[in-house]
DNA sequence: ATGACGGTAGCATACCGA
């Protein structure tokens, strides 16, 4: 079973890039975020045609999420349950690969960084916070579950100073701020494995460089992409890598995929 | 400190992002 996590920015952006890749890849299941897309503009029918089924937590303009599968999906959670969020972030979904039946969720956990114009505003702060507490609350109802457990996405948190091209420049960033980074921790203590460091303990692993000042080139980048696995999960683990074929390819997101394969 | 760069809404420029 092959799963991946992409940050598209876009799938409309990135029909070509996406679906060459996947052509490539043939992924059982893709977690998708930033779709930036409601259902009325969202591609069901290219994805189709591409043999991928697609349920989506979509909305206009910003953020939206996206489960993809070869196989049928079956949507069990929309959004966070108990927390009220006006983003859509949140989509977790079953999908059964062979004799086996996974818990998968797509997530795009909030940036967290004040508007640049308004450096003050400690509100998207907050509410990264709070909805990560939220996202752990739901965590730890899934860690019960004794079928692999797949929790993928963009988690906007940078980890440990191996993390990123320049921890320093990062401190303060919302990003890597000591309230996120124990926050993130805490999810190992539920007792989730990160599979990209379970396979490559030293490995830097980026999957986000950014657009501007060369930063792909330079490999000035950061690993905020995850695939959280739960003891079942992990069990299966094969391989987990980053891909940056679509980063490096045409017209690319600024994230690239972190795809795994479990036996 | 700001902008670079890219996407969306919508038609000029503002907002968002990591």
């Amino acid at each position: 079973m092959k799963i991946a996590t992409y940050n598209v920015n876009s799938i409309n952006a990135r029909l070509e890039n996406l679906t060459a890749w996947a052509a490539a890849e043939k992924p059982d299941i893709l977690l998708l975020q930033e779709i930036k897309s409601d259902f009325n503009s969202f591609p069901f029918f290219e994805l189709q045609a591409a043999a991928y089924n697609a349920e989506i937590l979509g909305q206009k303009s910003y953020n939206g999420v996206a489960v993809l599968s070869r196989h049928k999906i079956k949507v069990v959670q929309t959004g966070l349950p108990g927390f009220a969020d006006e983003n859509a972030r949140y989509l977790e979904a079953d999908v059964r690969v062979g004799e086996t039946e996974y818990r998968v969720a797509s997530i795009y956990l909030p940036n967290g960084n004040p508007p640049y114009n308004k450096p003050d505003d400690d509100s998207k702060w907050i509410y990264k916070l709070e909805w990560m507490d939220a996202f752990y609350r739901r965590a730890a109802e899934l860690a019960e579950e004794r079928r692999p457990v797949i929790l993928g996405g963009d988690f906007n948190v940078i980890l440990t100073d191996h993390d990123v091209y320049n921890p320093e420049e990062f401190r303060n960033n919302a990003l890597f701020k000591p309230e996120v980074i124990r926050r993130l921790q805490a999810f190992s203590y539920l007792g989730y494995y990160d599979a990209f460091r379970l396979q490559h303990p030293r490995e830097n692993g980026y999957t986000f460089w950014d657009y501007t000042g060369a930063a792909l080139q330079n490999d000035m980048g950061m690993r905020i992409d995850y695939l959280w696995l739960n003891a079942s999960a992990a069990d299966r683990l094969e391989s987990c890598t980053v891909d940056k074929t679509p980063r490096l390819g045409n017209k690319p997101s600024d994230h690239t995929v972190l795809k795994a394969v479990l036996k």
